[in-house]
RNA sequence: GGUGUCGUGGCCGAGUGGCUAGGCAGUGGUCUGCAACACCAUCUACAGCGGUUCGAAUCCGCUCGACACCUCCA
């Protein structure tokens, strides 16, 4: 197969429970499908760092060159409150409380995705398809699945018959549970489920009179099942078999154990080669929960608008913070772990400001090529970012002594340096250079001020007159501006 | 109860048989009018018990603990 930028990638597959060396079906192509948000609240934060993690995969993807088709769905219908298939649709119950069309829970929530995403430098999916829009197909594919044996109607409502798949299927590939085991395992209902057997999942549900959200089927007037929108959007938009599949690790199961099976009934095919899952945000060590309290949305973190953390963070930070962990490990989100990033990424960036101005010479006391394989290596291995981050610090350290004039570097070298630094902090990790505004010798109005305020102060010390040069230092300080004595003058950052 | 994941230094967080991960904090130093910032150096841990091995944080068993899903939450 051919390699892209000569970079062989290994994927933990949560099928086969291994790392696999990454071949796409179609060389040169990806096709990459995530299971996006059901629209009925505000984003939650666990769903943001989900939605990183892969947007930092779709990122390195492209940067080694695959075209990427990244598909990532609105559910804006048919999520039920439970898995049961019992109780209401969580936008239906939602408009009911609010009072308002379903579809302007749809909206406003969908705004609020998109918003808290773009604050967060997502790049946007190739294709962001809703459930809604693919009523037509959902339907189609109900009709297959009910011709092939898998499904049976009841009273207007379509479920799949999950043991008759099993009989020539595995229910449970993906989540390693057996079949016997869910059955005893299933808790009772009330009695009033037209399912043969609990486990079976609702394709079609008929609409109850107060149910707004609905469209005419063959079954029922009604709505399609949460588990098929995303084998309906997948396969249309990737084919029936396509390479990468991700989600939360709560989607694990059922839902995609589901959308195998949903797939297989109807295609014949596994849909998936790579199953991908990102796994959970806690915050404060638990997990976060509305009933307990133990929760924060994205705009309170951000804005410092919250009673957890001890300030604001920007959505850099919290990216940092992010990609400091293994996409595959639980994540705890805390104020002094914030804070640490916090003081890292700044540390980082101050070495990337420094790359611009620094010194070459003849020889180059490292490898750069060396180290930058390393970097790619860490991306190879499952996207370990944390990894990568453990090598860029390397190169901060680096660029640090050359500054000193304790190492050397060649231009040649020093130009591959701020690529490949660049490549990795901006491209692939998606991060922003928040503090590039703080080079000295910059034109604007504001630098113009401050430099005229350092000249005051430099000559106040001359002086010996320390109590104006302080004068100046605090009050600077205290209107967000540090000066910074060096050997070579002061600097300033915000 | 069932299924699965995991327990790493003051904190966060990589690492799957031998080779200093990294960040933050702390400590020492350089710099400074004093500081702050910055930089340099340093701090060597793998839940407990037993086993396999020349060698285990890493493999196996048991115990304890945490978390997730099965039941609303990504």
């Amino acid at each position: 197969m051919q390699l892209y930028k000569n970079q062989e990638i290994k994927i933990y597959n949560s099928l086969s429970g291994e790392k696999e060396v990454f071949k796409p079906i179609h060389e040169g192509y990806v096709g990459m499908y995530v299971c996006g948000p059901t629209v009925y609240s505000n984003v939650h934060l666990g769903n943001v760092r989900t939605f990183m993690s892969f947007d930092m995969i779709y990122r390195y993807l492209k940067h080694l060159g695959y075209k990427v088709r990244y598909v990532r769905n609105i559910t804006d219908a048919g999520h039920l409150e439970n898995d049961a298939d019992e109780g209401e649709d969580k936008i239906t119950k939602k408009a009911r409380l609010e009072e308002i069309e379903p579809m302007e829970v749809v909206q406003r929530y969908t705004v609020d995705f998109h918003n808290t995403l773009s604050a967060f430098n997502f790049l946007p999916p190739s294709i962001e398809p809703t459930a809604t829009g693919h009523i037509i197909e959902q339907i189609e594919l109900i009709k297959t699945i009910i011709d092939n044996g898998f499904a049976y109607e009841v009273n207007g409502s379509v479920y799949f018959d999950v043991l008759k798949y099993n009989q020539t299927n595995n229910y449970g590939i993906l989540s390693k549970r057996k079949v016997e085991d869910l059955i005893h395992n299933t808790r009772e209902l009330d009695g009033q489920s037209d399912k043969k057997n609990p486990q079976d999942f609702a394709l079609w549900k008929k609409a109850e009179p107060q149910h707004i959200m609905r469209w005419p089927s063959p079954w029922s007037d009604g709505f399609p099942g949460w588990h098929l929108e995303c084998t309906a959007m997948s396969t249309k938009y990737l084919g029936d078999h396509f390479d990468i599949h991700g989600g939360g690790m709560d989607l694990k199961f059922p839902h995609h154990e589901c959308e195998i099976a949903q797939n297989q009934a109807a295609k014949g095919t596994a849909p998936v080669n790579f199953w991908m899952h990102a796994n959970m945000l806690e915050l404060n060590g638990q997990r976060m929960s509305k009933s307990t309290g133990n929760i924060i949305n994205p705009k309170e973190l951000l804005s410092g608008d919250n009673h957890i953390m001890s300030k604001a963070y920007s959505p850099e930070v919290i990216r940092f913070f992010m990609m400091q962990s293994s996409y595959r490990s639980i994540l705890d989100l805390t104020d002094p772990g914030l804070s640490a990033s916090e003081k890292g990424f700044q540390r980082l960036l101050d070495a990337v400001n420094l790359l611009e101005n620094l010194p070459t010479s003849n020889t180059s006391s490292i490898d750069v090529s060396a180290w930058k394989q390393t970097c790619y290596d860490a991306m190879n291995d499952d996207f370990n970012t944390p990894i990568l981050i453990a090598h860029l610090f390397e190169a901060v350290k680096f660029i640090n002594q050359v500054k000193d004039e304790k190492a050397s570097l060649t231009k040649e070298d020093l130009a591959l340096l701020n690529e490949t630094m660049h490549v990795f902090i901006f491209d692939v990790m998606g991060l922003k250079n928040t503090s590039s505004i703080n080079v000295a010798g910059s034109t604007d109005k504001l630098s113009a001020t401050v430099q005229l305020l350092i000249k005051l102060r430099q000559e106040a010390r001359a002086n010996k007159d320390f109590a104006l040069s302080d004068q100046i230092r605090d009050e600077l300080s205290a209107l967000g501006i540090q000066l910074k004595d060096g050997k070579d003058g002061t600097s300033f950052s915000l």
